[in-house]
DNA sequence: GTTATTGCAAACAATTTGCACCCAC
DNA sequence: GTGGGTGCAAATTGTTTGCAATAAC
């Protein structure tokens, strides 16, 4: 019983694993627009609800508040400062593990997770102790 | 040079240790305007993000888009359905040791993490699976 | 033909910002 | 008195929703 994808789900796949980073629904839509025309801005809101529901797309919410998007991908985490911005990607990830665990014990079927460290980077802790 | 805080910053500090757990900024805001009279919405935001860059406070972006704030504390994360929204909290957390290693390794001062799991409840996942 | 999908524009909601006022020192 | 802190209201911005037109089967 998979879910069939629209037209546009399909090209928003497609983009998604040619870019291969992530990516907010806006530019997402200026993407799309730029090669084949036609996806109203809403419609990649909705696609992007619906891929997430269908376990093929994960998203996460960046320090300004926009969603970024990306296809599943497991173990792409980042340390980010709170003051600058500046991210970090991080190569190890410890929570296999425990998400088997949770996947059994909880009763849920887990389609990804999201690890994120926050801090401040040594330039800004610098600035940030000195008062700036 | 430890940064001295202003009067709304520590009615806010205070309610989020008196409360024990996270708030909306929103409902921060209603909350002080029932304690005592006279903080404004904006500078509840100014003041989350102030504590926040002091290290005692920590955020999270919930499903709805909308940040969570508490006191900086380790080891509340959570397992969240993607469809119904459904909650719950998660006991181990395995990512301390890592935390220790990135913070020498990356040279960042690490305040906080997030981690959170998303997938499916048993129930959606059924309705899900029935193509609802 | 019937039903789901799409695009557009309007609606929403959380957050940020400009600016005048006020408090602390 | 000066500078930061604060409140209010307006502005901003990412996202959602209503609805008519369109594509899919």
């Amino acid at each position: 019983m998979e879910a069939q994808r629209t037209r546009s789900q399909e090209q928003i796949l497609q983009l998604l694993g040619k870019l291969g980073r992530e990516i907010s629904a806006q530019a997402l839509y200026v993407e799309l627009r730029h090669h084949r025309q036609g996806v109203g801005l809403a419609t990649v809101y909705r696609s992007l609800e619906a891929l997430k529901l269908g376990g093929v797309v994960q998203a996460r919410t960046l320090a300004n508040g926009e969603a970024v998007y990306s296809l599943v991908q497991e173990d792409k985490h980042h340390l980010t400062c709170l003051q600058c911005g500046a991210s970090v990607p991080i190569d190890a990830c410890p929570v296999h593990e425990l998400e088997a665990q949770l996947q059994t014990s909880k009763r849920f079927r887990i389609y990804y997770h999201t690890l994120e460290f926050f801090g401040l980077c040594s330039l800004c802790e610098h600035q940030h102790l000195a008062g700036a």
